[in-house]
Parts: structure tokens; C-alpha cells; sequence
DNA sequence: CGGTATCCTGCAGGATACTG
DNA sequence: CAGTATCCTGCAGGATACCG
């Protein structure tokens, strides 16, 4: 014991950080959820389904997502190229969080109802 | 019916992107968080707290917060001056949320081996 | 088809200084 | 104490072009 000492990460006392940093950087929530939605497929099929992504972004991310295991890409040397990418077994479990998160939708109402109670009541006050 | 199509916002077929930008956008989570564990505090505490944090930064992220409904901010007009913020009723039902969130980073050192294999396999490869 | 390689830009966010 | 006001910078991500 001892040299894990997680270095107590500078900007967070937040343990949830670093599931955040994964799971939520730009992008990746589209991703992961398409590709949970309409199950394994290629590269040209992410890039129409998530519209406004160019393909060196998707690229990025894919590979991201690869690397941090919850991502499986599947090369197949043909011609021309193929190539397919799935949701891995640990990507799925993060579907009961994607559940949580789709249930609290409901709430979005309230956050704009609140928006416009702040914005025209002439806030921000002293 | 009709006119709430929805827009089919560009970058998300995803329906749980809205939910993402409101509450994981950059420092919210570890902003949160605090207000969660901690409970009502002073602007200065959370500077402390959240250490790396700039004031600037942090009193954007929390205005945004209170506009979304998500934290109250109360001014109590003394000398000095003193601001207490809280989490709001709708800023509590997250805490499902955070709840999943903490129980998914079990799987952390699963992505951390996730990694190591990949970086020592040598990929990416064809 | 499934990417790289380049170049370029906006703007989130840091540093610093000042104030009601 | 709890912020503003300025200025400045890095770099995520867009546009475009090309390749195995």
C-alpha cells in the first residue's frame, strides 16, 4: 500500500469526477447512446445518425471510447473496408444510469420554468 | 399536436443530451456535489472546497445553477456582506443520480485495465 | 469506406487587479 | 466577503483535403 495514493485529484473532493469525465465528455453520450440504441454498426451509420459530428471528431471519440473499454471495434479487411463498432459488456452496464438519466427528463420542464421565472424577474440581484 | 415537434435538435437523436448539458456541464458536478454533502455554505467555502476552482468561474457555474433551479443563493445584506447557497428541492432529486454515479465507479479500474490493454497491444491498429 | 493530415478559430476558463 | 472587470491563452473541435 501506498503508492496508489490517488494523488486526491486537485479539482475534485467529488468522487463521481472521474465516472463523469468518462461517461460524460463531449460526445460521447450520443455515441454510446446510439450505439446502445440501434445495436452494432459501422462508422458511416454513427456518422449520419449523430448528425452534426465530422468524422475526425467521431474518430477521436470512438477511439476514446475503445480505449476506456466500453467500445468494441471490429476491423474486417475487406474490399472495400469494413469496419463495425458495438457497445462492450461494461458499456451496457452503464444503462441503468442512462435509465436514471432519461427518467429525470421529466424535470426539464421545471428547469425551464425556472429559467424564465430568473431571467424575468430581473435577476441576478444583489 | 404538432407544433412541439421537438426540432429533432441537430448533434442528438439522444434524448438524454438536454439532461446531460444541464447537469454535467464543466465544474456543476463537483459544484453540486459539495452543496450536496456539505449542505448550505458560503460562497468562500465553496472556493475553498472546490480547490482549484477560480471565483469567477465558480460564480458563473453557480449562477447558471440558480437560474436552472438547481441552487438557491440567499444574500443576507450585512456588513460583511454574507451568501449562503444551497441545493434546491429540484437539485436534491438528482441525488438518484449521483447515487448511480458513485456506484458505477466499481467499474473504474475495469476502464483503468481497459487501457493498459490497449495502450500495450500496441493499438491502434488496422 | 473509414479514416488521417492540416490548418484555423471561438470561447471556456485562468491570472490578476479592483470594489461595494 | 463576495464578487466584477479585464485581459489573455490553450486547445477542443470545425472545415477542408487527401489516402490505403
Amino acid at each position: 500500500m501506498g503508492d496508489v495514493a490517488k494523488t486526491t485529484a486537485p479539482e475534485q473532493a467529488c468522487p463521481i469526477a472521474p465516472v463523469v469525465d468518462i461517461v460524460f465528455s463531449r460526445w460521447t453520450t450520443p455515441i454510446l447512446w446510439t450505439l446502445n440504441e440501434f445495436g452494432r454498426q459501422r462508422f458511416g451509420e454513427l456518422e449520419r445518425r449523430i448528425t452534426t459530428i465530422t468524422p475526425k471528431v467521431l474518430t477521436q471519440r470512438l477511439r476514446q471510447l475503445e480505449r476506456d473499454g466500453l467500445v468494441v471495434r471490429t476491423y474486417h479487411a475487406e474490399v472495400p473496408p469494413r469496419v463495425e463498432y458495438e457497445i462492450s459488456e461494461l458499456g451496457r452496464s452503464l444503462a441503468p444510469l442512462f435509465a436514471a438519466l432519461a427518467n429525470w427528463s421529466v424535470n426539464l420542464d421545471k428547469v425551464d420554468q425556472a429559467r424564465r421565472d430568473y431571467d424575468d424577474s430581473g435577476r441576478p440581484r444583489p
